[in-house]
DNA sequence: CGAAATTCTAGAACGAAATTCTAATCGCTC
DNA sequence: GAGCGATTAGAATTTCGTTCTAGAATTTCG
């Protein structure tokens, strides 16, 4: 009995099954998810997904690295089409923070922070996309500081940190404490990111 | 068959086992550790532990509180030994961030946001160990401000979004990519903050 | 003091889920 | 059209958390 690990001769079935697995995580939360329900929903059994992804867990991180795909074609997308580089890094501070405690985005992280997967593959993936961000919100600062709406010497360096800094809101935005709501933690980081951007006389 | 719910009437046996799961949970991880292995730690058998618990997630809870109570006492401690305000923020930074990347507490938070209660006791619970944090960077900054050695508007936002920092920083420690280590961590944070927070001409 | 109620405790029983195994079935090639 | 690997469903296995059962210990209070 053949079981696939590498995933070279994948017949689009792979991509059916992470379908299926993004629309029942986004129902009931990802920890709810049982691999039986994301076989149901792709019409297959439960042991045929697992002769595909091997353990639940490459399901998550294949699912997780989709959805972020997704997330990262959008926000070149939407920050491409910002009007200033304030826009800009408006924009991405939305799109990058949870839109709320059951986010599926930040859940799947939630999920995948709480049992890391260890191999040198996924965490080089995880890099990747990590990278985006940082890059995206990187460039939106250089361009406000050419453009004067910014004052910041390293911009890479202040976007990294604000990654950092959207990472610990979007915890508390997870953790579903009253009043840590999406909206809450959006301002917040705006306002710091004034804080550290503005041009002050 | 009695099922306690409240914990009025516990006789430090819930003591005994919250210290053989820290034990367990430090040797193996909260995530790999079983019900069965607290129990036998703890000399009992599983379904006793149940009976003190009632689901196995109190106990990572109820760990996490501890563990959280102990790292408050020695961070009180600590701090109140610092012989300047610098070496005070420095010393919360050393004691806020993960040690590695399997460190006990930071692991059993990870395991709480993948899966969050939701009674609002267990929330306000963890609201009061997030304050503690807070308000002793936010005093130590203050005294630095008073000092002279620290420039900052408002010691309470900036020790808030520290902390948030630190919380995003942390859980790159935890992710474990190579290079993401707590040296690392611990650097970059205190560079932020002296960014942030230094006199400057 | 002693009986009734309550609390503890071990261990078996149960149930839910992931993972593995078994046996077909399909779609090719030669 | 025989053969062979890739697919597939579904059953069996395993691992755990949780619940149940039956006593033992302890406390309460008449």
């Amino acid at each position: 009995m053949p079981r696939r690990t590498d995933d070279a001769p994948r017949p689009s079935q792979r991509a059916a099954v992470l379908k299926a697995a993004m629309e029942v995580m986004a129902e009931k939360g990802p920890e709810k998810t049982r691999v039986q329900d994301i076989a149901a929903r792709a019409g297959m059994s439960a042991g045929h997904v697992l002769y595909y992804f091997g353990k639940r867990d490459r399901i998550l991180v294949d699912t997780l690295l989709e959805s972020e795909a997704d997330a990262g074609t959008q926000r070149d997308r939407r920050v491409a089409a910002a009007p200033s580089p304030l826009d800009a890094v408006e924009r991405l501070v939305r799109l990058y923070l949870p839109s709320g405690s059951s986010d599926l985005r930040w859940k799947l992280w939630a999920q995948l922070v709480a049992r890391p997967p260890q191999d040198a593959e996924t965490l080089a993936a995880y890099d990747g996309v990590l990278d985006g961000w940082t890059t995206a919100l990187a460039d939106a600062i250089r361009a406000g500081v050419d453009d004067g709406t910014f004052t910041c010497r390293d911009p890479r360096t202040t976007a990294y940190r604000a990654c950092r800094l959207m990472d610990g809101y979007a915890l508390e935005v997870l953790l579903g404490a009253p009043g840590r709501t999406r909206a809450w933690a959006v301002s917040s980081v705006l306002e710091a990111l004034d804080d550290e951007l503005a041009t002050r006389p």
